[in-house]
DNA sequence: TTAGATGTGTGTCGATGTGACACAATGTAG
DNA sequence: CTACATTGTGTCACATCGACACACATCTAA
């Protein structure tokens, strides 16, 4: 956090990320914990003076996971002046080894993009920042305490995640090449944070004409072994293109 | 645009509003003529150091049309560094009697923060502001060229309008008090760029439970008289919260 | 005065989608 | 080999949706 680094930033300016993943039927968030406070933070970073918003999502992104190529999405701009914590960035400044009086343009007030992502969990390799000491996968259902407004940043990315489901597919990004029924039921229900009816589930969602039913069914279950599904990418793609339901 | 402006906006930082109203079975959009150039623009403003982003907003809406208590949504940031127009910049300085060097704040790369407003096209009073010559009512399907980036601002705007339709009632903060089935087909018609069965639609419209039909005609129209429709402002407002149709 | 034109109020029919639910099939654990 | 958990598949009633027909009201033109 070098004092020079106000020549290279646009100033005021931040993009924060939801980072969503999923692993062992939980929905996943990446975080980070700061050395500055006892709280978890999203994965954020500044905005060089020439680059493009949207890009700077996809370096923090690529920064904290190592992956490329990953679904990413705007979905709201916090501009409250109460959201900026000049007491935590004080101490988040120290923490780096800058002492700064309040003209330093960290201490300013801040405007922060947020971006939701959807990424493959176990291609990721998370990796803390500078003013991190960890980065780390969450439970969705147990999140820790978050600094200054990401609970609420956080509840704004599930709200517009919820949205998507009703007029674009989801999970190419969050599940492995191949997948059983269940498990992207799990997502789902996770995602909308209540039961779904096993059978309806399956045939609205094969309705969709998305999915590709393999041969290969799972092994080792003390059950009935589901069939594995795949997406078909050129379905996939048209229908995150055309949308999947009119309503007008 | 004096240079002490400076200090006191949040800088390379503004809001853009989309302001929709309906009148004469037209959608119309508020814009406003520059001085500086032969194009319109929509209407925007910056934001004050300690000012929520959304305020200056309602305060841009408000300066532009006299209207308080709208329905305002934020719908994208565009983040862009290549949507800055230097050149113009400085001729709208120029404009209104600037002149200065390239390190002046406005000459900076600018983030803007997207808005649309629906309002009572009757109600409201168009107002220039000091960098414009005049500001006026455009019908949405004879649009004038636009400056810098704001075709695309006013396409996205439209984009979210149209997903809105799908689980958001409309209408109420366009349309008076009191108006007829057809007038707000028209409206739906409009924005979504396309036709609808009469019929269709009536029974989808009611079948929300949000409109109430009064016992009152039109009157002087060439035809059997319309019945008259105005909007249950509880069941509207539910209706706002929690979405009309549910998808998952 | 009346026929025609225009646009509204209301209803029907068949296709499709949705929620609730039953039963057979399959693989593991004991 | 039996119990158990979970999957594959199908049915039924009901709501929703797109396409369409017919009667009604009001002005206009002859």
């Amino acid at each position: 956090m070098l004092h020079e680094e106000e020549a290279i930033f646009q100033p005021g300016l931040s993009v924060d990320c939801v980072i969503f993943g999923f692993h062992d039927n939980q929905l996943k968030v990446l975080l980070l914990k700061m050395k500055a406070a006892d709280k978890w933070a999203l994965p954020g970073g500044f905005v060089y003076k020439e680059e493009d918003v949207e890009d700077a999502a996809v370096r923090v992104l690529q920064s904290r996971t190592g992956l490329r190529n990953i679904f990413l999405q705007q979905f709201h701009t916090f501009g409250d002046p109460a959201r900026s914590n000049r007491k935590l960035n004080r101490a988040l400044l120290r923490s780096v080894g800058v002492q700064a009086d309040d003209s330093h343009w960290f201490l300013q007030r801040f405007i922060t993009v947020g971006y939701y992502a959807l990424v493959d969990f176990s291609g990721a390799v998370p990796q803390p920042d500078a003013t991190s000491e960890a980065c780390a996968w969450w439970d969705f259902q147990e999140m820790p305490a978050l600094v200054m407004d990401h609970q609420h940043i956080l509840q704004k990315a599930l709200e517009t995640l919820r949205k998507q489901l009703n007029d674009q597919p989801i999970g190419y990004n969050l599940l492995p090449e191949k997948f059983t029924m269940p498990e992207l039921q799990r997502l789902y229900e996770t995602i909308l944070g209540k039961q779904l009816d096993r059978r309806n589930f399956q045939r609205k969602m094969l309705g969709y004409g998305i999915l590709n039913r393999l041969e290969e069914r799972k092994q080792g279950v003390a059950h009935k072994a589901p069939y594995y599904y795949s997406f078909d990418k050129e379905k996939y793609a048209v229908a995150l293109e055309n949308g999947l339901q009119q309503g007008w």
